[in-house]
DNA sequence: ATGGCCGAGATCCTCGGA
């Protein structure tokens, strides 16, 4: 099965661009950030036409997450966070792979700039109310995979210029820290776990030729738990979204599980 | 020359994003 999660940036402006992605790397499930719309106006009649069911988790304007799925996904929960309702950032649900049920969690994760701002505590508190839920559900649970927007860079690694990026949101330590709390209760990185020293992106601003000079950072992850690592097969980074025309500023991160 | 974007929604600008 093949697993795909993607920041597309509004999903009715990038429409056509995500359809020629589906054709052209037909992901199992499609785990998207950002679709910027309300349920209502979410276009599931196109994606239907080329074989996939939709559950949304809509906002206006901003935020917003999504499931493209060829097969049903079950227990689909909008509430996982109960208590940060105002903005539509996680939906979870179970798939199923031969015997085994895997809960995806699908999250777009505060960005948080400028740090001096509620914004930056509004992350904070996002991420500790998540790994306080996660902690709980993999105590039940062992097959679990968080994929989505993070908005955070992980690593020195992970951005073209780290030092630009000490005191940003993305990268502060504290940060980080939560990053690395949330790995430990159980889970890994995929793609560094499988690439020890690439230096691959998943955004690239729109500004200052950014695409164009490869000034980006790993920003979309995937976390898999731990009795699950022996299921994946490969991950990948697929720049070919981002180099089309009017494409979102993220790029999608896949991987193959079994 | 050291800045250069983009989407949504309400107006021709503001806010949010990263």
């Amino acid at each position: 099965m093949v697993l795909s999660s993607w920041n597309v940036n509004s999903v009715r402006a990038r429409i056509e661009n995500i359809l020629i992605y589906l054709k052209s790397s037909k992901p199992d499930i499609l785990m998207m950030q950002e679709i910027k719309t309300e349920e209502k106006n979410f276009p599931f009649n196109e994606f239907e036409k080329v074989g996939y069911k939709s559950y949304v988790l809509g906002q206006k304007s901003y935020n917003g997450v999504a499931f493209l799925s060829k097969k049903k996904i079950e227990n689909i929960d909008f509430d996982f966070l109960s208590n940060k309702p105002d903005q539509a950032r996680i939906i979870k649900g179970d798939t199923k792979i031969n015997t085994k049920t895997i809960k995806l969690i699908n999250i777009y994760v505060p960005n948080g700039n400028p740090v001096e701002t509620e914004k930056y505590s509004y992350k904070k508190e996002w991420l500790d109310l998540l790994i306080k839920r996660i902690k709980k559900t993999i105590v039940d649970y062992g097959n679990i995979i968080i994929g989505g927007d993070f908005n955070i860079i992980p690593d020195k690694i992970d951005v073209y210029d780290y030092k630009k990026y000490e005191d940003d949101a993305l990268f502060k330590l504290e940060i980080r820290k939560k990053f690395r709390e949330l790995i430990n209760l159980g889970f890994h990185d995929i793609y560094r776990y499988f690439n020890n020293d690439k230096k691959e992106y998943t955004f690239w601003d729109y500004q200052a030729r950014s695409w164009q000079n490869n000034y980006g950072m790993r920003i979309d992850h995937f976390l898999v738990s731990n009795n699950l690592l022996n299921n994946i097969k490969f991950v990948n980074i697929n720049k070919q979204p981002r180099s089309k025309i009017k494409p979102s500023d993220h790029t999608p991160i896949e991987c193959k599980i079994n």
